[in-house]
DNA sequence: GCACGGATTAATGTCAACAGTTGAATGCCC
DNA sequence: GGGCATTCAACTGTTGACATTAATCCGTGC
């Protein structure tokens, strides 16, 4: 969709991204050690190869290395929850400003169609988690690509996104905030389909400040959950 | 100074940092190609470890690396560098929100000494560019600290800021804004000691919007000054 | 019985050789 | 003379073996 032309991919690119795939999902537990032979073996490929993926993912912080010592899935808690978030509010905020100044007729339209397709969606399922996450994904995508600051793009569709579904924390608090989610995400809309640069940062600012407090909280309940009927 | 324990460190590690001084140094210029045996051959190691550093810092986008073909240096250009800026403002801006909330008296005092301290420097050295980097650094790094928050303060003093030094930007705007610079500081402490979270976001992000202003304006003279008289 | 020390084992760290791919230079054909 | 195919060299990709480190377990001494 994006870029149509085909590019070489080398074993270590592919590898990288089974794993950070293995990661999201949950195969890799956080915080779980990675025996470098045995992944290996796994995937029937050499150590060579592993290792610099690992390497590369640790370069955006989803695993950590200690020399000799190991690897593991990067540990989340609740604080690191709260700091991820607040570093998105941060970068999701200045998307949507600049995105008010530059976004099309077209493109806010898009968003609406999105919006209201989601929001059926969600009668139709009722508060059945998928769907509602990939559309969530795809308004905060447009908004960021609207900015055409590719960086900007990158950090907020690419390594944060990625750090953050590791928590799978939108399936947790989608549930139970699918409503104001939708009405938070019109009033963004709203705002950029005048281009009002202030009102669209301070829109998304609390849209994701709200999620932020509803994850953490969730979260450390079922951090809490977690621990008392610990047996594994 | 920040944590005294002793930790093992491998040769990949060591390389990592070498090479990450060499591409800020402009050792490594911007675009240029790296290749694997000179490299390695040159600091006296197998291509291995040298292969896994490379992609440690291909994660963290000071290398970009494309299959079969070789590794190269970041590229570098006005629109790359107010692109990163921009980041910079939304990171900074809440760093300093967050900051103002928690910040203690003392720390406020030290911010203020540091800034004094700053400016006799450059009455003394009258834009000599080193230490005001430094002090800036320390001023900027001082407030992330402020925010408790370890993922932010990893974005602005770690990853952003060594993908910004690459541009060694400061250098070359920190001497025609030195006064203004120092003025736009005064006022972000003053909100800071004034616990005022809205003000010292304000301030912090008009800092540095003028910084990348300035910033883009200075780089993209340069840029045009060296395409002219390009005999390399 | 407890604590310290050493040996063992299994992991990570490093290296050197081999395989595969790319880009360029050379030569042939039109 | 220009364009295309073929060959070759150099670099990247991958592998398996070897070196080194760390944790665990066992034995010994206090």
């Amino acid at each position: 969709m994006t870029s149509p032309k085909i590019v070489a991919k080398s074993l270590v690119d592919a590898v990288t991204e089974r794993l950070e795939d293995a990661i999201i999902a949950g195969e890799l537990a956080p915080g779980e050690r990675i025996f470098e032979q045995v992944l290996a073996a796994e995937m029937g490929i050499s150590r060579g190869p592993l290792r610099e993926a690992i390497r590369r993912l640790e370069g955006r912080r989803l695993l950590e290395r200690r020399a000799n010592i190991g690897v593991r899935v990067a540990e989340l808690s609740p604080k690191r929850l709260d700091e991820l978030l607040t570093v998105r509010e941060a970068l999701e905020g200045i998307a949507c400003r600049i995105a008010a100044e530059k976004i099309t007729d077209e493109e806010v339209a898009e968003l609406s169609a999105l919006i209201e397709t989601h929001s059926k969606k969600k009668d139709v399922a009722a508060g059945q988690g998928y769907y509602q996450q990939s559309g969530d994904f795809d308004f905060h995508f447009r908004i960021a690509k609207a900015t055409e600051n590719e960086f900007l793009i990158s950090m907020i569709t690419g390594d944060l996104y990625d750090l953050l579904r590791v928590y799978r924390y939108k399936s947790s608090t989608m549930g139970g905030r699918a409503t104001e989610a939708l009405t938070e995400h019109r009033r963004i809309v709203e705002a950029l389909s005048n281009h009002d640069p202030d009102a669209a940062e301070a829109a998304m600012r609390e849209h994701i400040r709200n999620a932020r407090i509803y994850a953490k909280l969730a979260l450390e309940k079922a951090t809490k959950a977690q621990a008392e009927g610990a047996a594994e």
